[in-house]
DNA sequence: CTCTTGCGTCAATGCTGTTGACATAAGGGG
DNA sequence: CCCCTTATGTCAACAGCATTGACGCAAGAG
């Protein structure tokens, strides 16, 4: 079967039962049944199903359901970025990036849960690593050093909303046990054998929120503790945050 | 079905090739099964087949995979902090606790997937977080901070592990799709909308590689740098707790 | 020795992703 | 305007998945 996935359609024709199909249309009703009915209700069968279609069909769309995944992947990233316009302050700027993301993941926690690990290669990926990237070069670090505290970044980030997301789709039941938890079995432990749970006893329901804040705050302290230039508010460049020939250091080999 | 799933069993049968059946034979022929064919390679019937035994045969022992699934985690919990002793050196005792949660983790990377989001409130974790907490105590931390802290760092570690995990557990075709994606499609964008990407072109096949280390070093840092106790290097411990901006790539040869 | 029943086995159900063959209509070329 | 190419929706089939009800053997109790 030679490509079964053409970039543009010219010859768009109506399923049997009148829908005319499109990549936009299958991902959005693959977000809908996951939000719907969970995780595991994404089949082809059922998204065909849903859509109106035969469940073959979307194949003429997707490689497989793993190149499904990947575009809703992308799909979430592009919501939760739209319209964010990097400023001046670039730990200001990651720290915005790391809330929208953590925001965008808990709008749909269980295809978050499905997309969160994944490397989509599309253009909003592209595009919001290219924007974090330059922001981390915007504070003087060198390139290969900004991509890598970008991959640390980053990670932290999207591991740390995938872990909030997964709790957030859990049944209610499952979540509230969870939290109940920290109040009653950590609160009836052997003093001798626990002694700092048993000091901090009454700050042990704490352990039940999230994390997130705090863990971006303290590695965004951290880069900026490591961070060659000032990390003080720019006023000129408003929009690009940097441009490869005004870069503060640094010759670079790789620009031809 | 009455309950398929007996705590005790005295009348034991071998099956039809001999083996006798148990919790403990069954976990363990599945780790196997992952460690040698990869993640994919656990299935019911892939288990029954490696066991000797008829597929359904599992369910007497497990109420579902899932059930199983979170036997082979438990036992990863275990094997990965045994023998763990917290060090005088706060920050090191820390990091090697991250490390062994990784090594824990990626030994069997599909169960720590399916697990890692989940928290079990049993004896080993409560070590772990008894530990944990005692250590930034140890550090000056006021005991509500040490709280808060340490589920910062906690969760960053496993999330970050789960990431990592999550990553092995891919089938072999996706996991160097994702890998080779840093190397072909963000080599070739357009100059003018992606400058610091271009600029960045020959440092992005890192982005393959695992944040991990870097994102706990960081995390370190910046509790170190926030905790009241002086962070003086101490003279007993050799591992240093804050790495140098630019180290090229982790090769940290043995403790001792 | 007999009886109960735990437990391994068999067969069947209804999912899943995927694909080769086929039918049909869209839309460009003459 | 009509024909022809071919993109695209449909159908049927395959292999593999988890799960379960019925069945029967044999282990161990009495």
């Amino acid at each position: 079967m030679p490509s079964r996935v053409p970039q543009e359609r010219s010859r768009r024709r109506p399923t049997r039962s009148g829908v005319l199909l499109s990549e936009d249309l299958i991902v959005e009703t693959a977000l809908r049944l996951i939000g719907e009915h969970g995780p595991e209700a994404l089949s082809v069968r059922r998204l065909g199903a849903a859509l109106g279609c035969d469940p073959s069909a979307l194949y003429r769309y997707f490689h497989d359901t793993d190149d499904l995944v990947l575009a809703i992947a992308d799909r979430l990233i592009g919501d939760a970025m739209d319209g964010f316009e990097p400023g001046g302050d670039w730990v200001a700027s990651l720290r915005e990036t790391a809330l929208r993301v953590r925001a965008g993941y808990l709008a749909h926690p269980r295809a978050a849960a499905l997309a969160a690990h994944r490397v989509t290669r599309r253009k909003n990926e592209i595009r919001a690593v290219e924007t974090g990237i330059g922001l981390l070069m915007s504070a003087g670090f060198e390139t290969a050093t900004a991509v890598r505290l970008y991959l640390a970044f980053i990670d932290t980030v999207l591991s740390h909303a995938a872990t909030d997301a997964a709790f957030a789709a859990l049944p209610r039941q499952q979540r509230e046990a969870d939290q109940r938890a920290w109040r009653d079995v950590y609160q009836d432990l052997d003093p001798e054998e626990f002694p700092a749970l048993t000091a901090a006893r009454g700050a042990l329901p704490g352990m039940a929120d999230s994390a997130f804040e705090d863990a971006v705050d303290l590695l965004l302290e951290a880069l900026a503790a490591r961070a060659p230039a000032s990390r003080r508010k720019r006023t000129d460049t408003a929009r690009r945050p940097v441009r490869p020939a005004d870069r503060p250091e640094s010759a670079d080999p790789a620009d031809g």
